[in-house]
RNA sequence: UGGGGGAUAGUUCAACGGUAGAACAUCGGACUCUGACUCCGAGAAUCUUGGUUCGAAUCCAGGUCCCCCAGCCA
């Protein structure tokens, strides 16, 4: 809506070939296919995360770059897992992101009557039939991964009692788990997907959309190959890990009379350093308490991404750089950082604030008196215009920004260094006040009042200019400092994601200090506090305390000489 | 010889038999009323051993290492 210039950056001029791109094009070229239909086919038990932004720029983009055209598929076939939330979640999130599915919205669930009725086909065929083993005794002949495996002994079935059974089957005539439809392939065979796999099981769940009509659900692997053919898709783009389902992909394919013939091509999923991109980890981590929701702004997920103030442009910029290959690759989240900052540094309004307040009495500055100072909305575009803030004797500045025995390359304010209030005077400290515990609690310092502006009519120049914010006239907030989630650039997934869970990754400030013009800030419209980062309003702000979220720091080149320089010295 | 994939700067990708290139990160420097931004510069890689070829990251053969698969999850 903000945003009206075409939503062409991930995957427009400029954009990295890859080997999937290479693949429709050729494809195209040949005559193979006459335009290029994908599909993002979410399983809706969880929320989109910004792995699944890999996908979803990849696929969109593509229909995009080729004029082609991209479905949004729910993989619905899994009732006990799926939920309406997510679905509406799913939907809001691609929307964010960027893209449009049109009318092209489908679902597994839409093709139950089909599948079935291929699935009869195949018992017909000769090629399915009904299992009453129980999951225990499948998965003992299932063999190993150098062990042939062996035949069902309901494996030989007639056509008619396995079309007796399976029809009984829908019909609701069993429990949870009793029989199973399988496929008839090869219990030999290397690829473990293939020693005939499951097509239908029982399960007496009601589903978000076909309700209670079904009691029995096809699997994965049934439905979704027939759910590519039934929609035309050309090219069906899926992770690394399903590599190996190709071949049973492509059987029912061949064994059933489908409508159309995709084909299925696999790229590596996205790892990020710091966080986890697993839905199994991220609902633990909902769960179990340790955030406070799907959209927590230290998740990985697009719905925290947005809150916490990220623009979907940064994220569709950092999956163009990050390519598509085959390769399994953990990306430095200091890419990620980086498109953040580029997209934000363009359209965040720079403001002030001050997080960690420390007092300032400006001595020679006549008491009751203020003034108004006119500052920069944004330093590359004098279009955003400029703002008045008010000065005073009594002010903020950033506890980081006083030191009282500095060492040699620290240039903010310390006895008697001069440094410059940013639009306002050149400031000197002669004194410091501190309590009984010797806490610095106050600064006495004297102004030039022929600086004022900012510049020095004798030319002299300071090395600092520091953020401030008048006492009587700014206003108090919180602010909300994220952490990595993490400790480990590669946290441990699986049973113990919370060995490396960070116990700090959120820092709360009670008691910063913001201009008055921030009141009316937009939640999740990020402004640039100077100095300090990126920031947003958060949705749990009240009218008497406003809730301030740290989208990312700017980069400190001078924090990194510090953290240097200490082991040294 | 269970099956399927993958190895190029620290990281993520290019190079498709013809000069190994980019971005991020790192390190220098310039600029600066944000130690930001911007600009300039530097260092940094073809897993290994053979072979084919005038020429190999690319083709062939052997080896090494890494990832995925034994759900009625997707």
């Amino acid at each position: 809506m903000k945003d009206e210039r075409p939503e062409l950056d991930a995957a427009g001029e400029g954009a990295g070939r890859d080997f999937i791109r290479d693949i429709v094009q050729a494809d195209l070229k040949s005559g193979r296919v006459k335009s290029v239909v994908t599909r993002f086919p979410p399983e809706p038990n969880g929320y989109l995360h910004i792995g699944h932004a890999k996908s979803i720029c990849l696929n969109f983009g593509l229909a995009q770059e080729f004029g082609g055209r991209c479905h949004l598929r729910f993989d619905d076939t899994n009732p006990a897992k799926e939920e309406q939330e997510y679905i509406d979640a799913i939907e809001r999130d691609v929307r964010w992101l960027g893209f449009d599915w049109g009318k092209s919205l489908h679902h597994a669930s839409d093709y139950f009557k089909q599948l079935y009725e291929w699935a009869e086909d195949l018992i017909r065929a000769g090629k399915a039939y009904v299992d009453d083993q129980t999951q225990d005794e499948m998965r003992a002949r299932r063999g190993t991964l150098t062990e042939a495996g062996q035949d069902s002994p309901f494996r030989n079935r007639s056509v008619d009692e396995n079309l007796d059974l399976f029809r009984r089957m829908r019909a609701g005539e069993f429990p949870n788990g009793a029989r199973v439809l399988r496929a008839k392939i090869d219990m030999a065979s290397g690829n473990i997907n293939l020693r005939d796999p499951v097509l239908y099981r029982i399960l007496n769940a009601p589903h978000p959309r076909t309700g209670t009509t079904w009691h029995i659900y096809p699997s994965y692997d049934f439905a979704h190959g027939q759910s590519d053919a039934i929609e035309g898709i050309t090219h069906s783009i899926c992770t690394l890990e399903f590599e190996d389902h190709r071949p049973l992909y492509d059987w029912f394919l061949e064994n059933l009379k489908v409508p159309s013939r995709p084909r299925q091509y696999e790229f590596a999923r996205l790892n990020l350093t710091y966080t986890v991109l697993s839905k199994r980890v991220l609902t633990e981590l909902v769960r179990g308490g340790h955030v406070t929701g799907w959209d927590d702004p230290r998740m990985p997920t697009l719905a925290g991404l947005r809150r916490r103030g990220v623009p979907a442009e940064a994220i569709r910029d950092f999956i163009k750089r990050i390519g598509v290959a085959k390769a399994n690759s953990l990306v430095d989240v200091g890419m990620f950082e980086f498109s953040v900052r580029e997209a934000l540094n363009k359209t965040a309004l720079r403001r002030m604030a001050v997080l960690k307040p420390l007092k300032v009495v400006i001595e020679n500055y006549p008491d009751g008196k203020s003034e108004e100072l006119e500052a920069i909305n944004h330093p590359d575009n004098p279009e955003a215009g400029t703002r008045k803030i008010r000065f005073g004797r009594e002010l903020y500045i950033e506890q980081d920004d006083f030191m009282e025995n500095p060492p040699k390359k620290f240039f903010r304010l310390s006895p008697g260094n001069e440094v410059r209030l940013r639009y306002a005077y050149f400031i000197k400290c002669h004194a410091v006040v501190k309590n009984a515990n010797g806490d610095i609690i106050e600064l006495r310092c004297t102004y030039d009042p022929a600086t004022k502006g900012g510049n020095a009519p004798d030319g002299r120049k300071v090395k600092a200019t520091m953020h401030w914010l008048s006492a009587a006239d700014s206003l108090r907030a919180e602010m909300r400092l994220y952490n990595p989630l993490f400790t480990k650039p590669e946290p441990a997934g699986g049973e113990n994601f919370t060995a490396d869970l960070n116990p700090n990754s959120l820092e709360v400030l009670p008691d910063a200090r913001i201009e008055p013009t921030l009141l009316d800030a937009k939640v999740e419209v990020p402004v640039q506090f100077e100095r300090q980062g990126y920031f947003c309003r958060d949705r749990d702000s009240t009218s008497e305390r406003p809730v301030f979220i740290r989208t990312i720091g700017l980069r400190d080149t001078f924090a990194k000489d510090v953290a240097k320089d200490r082991p040294k010295s």
